[in-house]
DNA sequence: AGACGTTATATGCGCACGCATCTAATGTCC
DNA sequence: GGACATTAGATGCGTGCGCATATAACGTCT
């Protein structure tokens, strides 16, 4: 028979987990909101596209790397849109297709965001957590 | 000097945490809403209050040790005396005070969904995250 | 080609959240 | 006791989210 863990060993690491991601999340949030006027989801996405060499991703293979459910990620790359960050160009290969390419400004944008995550996460993410 | 952890260990285990937690508080928001009618945020105040003796914490108490803004909590219990889970009661000492005391309702709701609970995170909330 | 299922993305809707502010009760200092 | 700061909690407001559904472009089968 398995090794079962102890029930309150899950619900505890399940706490820890909860209070710990809150607490970095929302500085995260409130930090990047206020420095670069950018939500976290908006930063992540972003992050997500200068790490690619092409900067230029389908909105699907975005997702697969991402949190977000499918409308809360179409939403935010509409929001990256009407910023100027990100820009949205039919996939020739298939028209339902929709590739996400980030700008110039969108990169600068994301070079001084980092800045900032970095530092929250240095002062909230401990390496014992 | 001090040994700085590497930007990019700091980053990937941020990435790990967001992963984890979104996949798991997902799951859990659904579980626990199809087969019990209850929020997270819900589930984890009344199991707040049935960890106390008394069953019975003043608003700021149960502000400490959740994730909640003190608004959403406000909100939270509010729901839950609508569902008749929990009863707010004025405290004498300080009528500025609330006490929340959770309901013999609340305790038994609080009893089915524990075991959703432990189920989602037994499946989800692998050992190695 | 036409009908029908499927896939990629967008959108309507309701909801929980955080922030700022309001209200009411306390405390303090004179 | 009266003026003023402080504290506990509730509420207005705007926002991002997930779910369900709509839309449009595929693919397939005949």
């Amino acid at each position: 028979m398995p090794r079962m863990e102890p029930e309150t060993d899950l619900v505890d690491r399940w706490r820890s987990l909860l209070s710990c991601y809150n607490e970095i999340a929302c500085h995260l949030e409130r930090a990047l909101g206020d420095a670069h006027d950018l939500t976290l989801s908006e930063y992540e996405s972003l992050d997500r596209l200068t790490t690619q060499e092409c900067g230029k991703r389908r909105m699907q293979d975005l997702a697969e790397t991402m949190y977000l459910s499918q409308s809360a990620l179409s939403r935010t790359v509409t929001r990256l849109v009407k910023s100027g960050l990100v820009e949205r160009t039919h996939c020739e290969d298939d028209r339902r297709g929709v590739f996400v390419e980030i700008t110039a400004a969108g990169r600068q944008r994301w070079a001084e965001a980092r800045k900032t995550h970095l530092a929250v996460l240095a002062e909230h993410l401990t390496p014992a957590a």
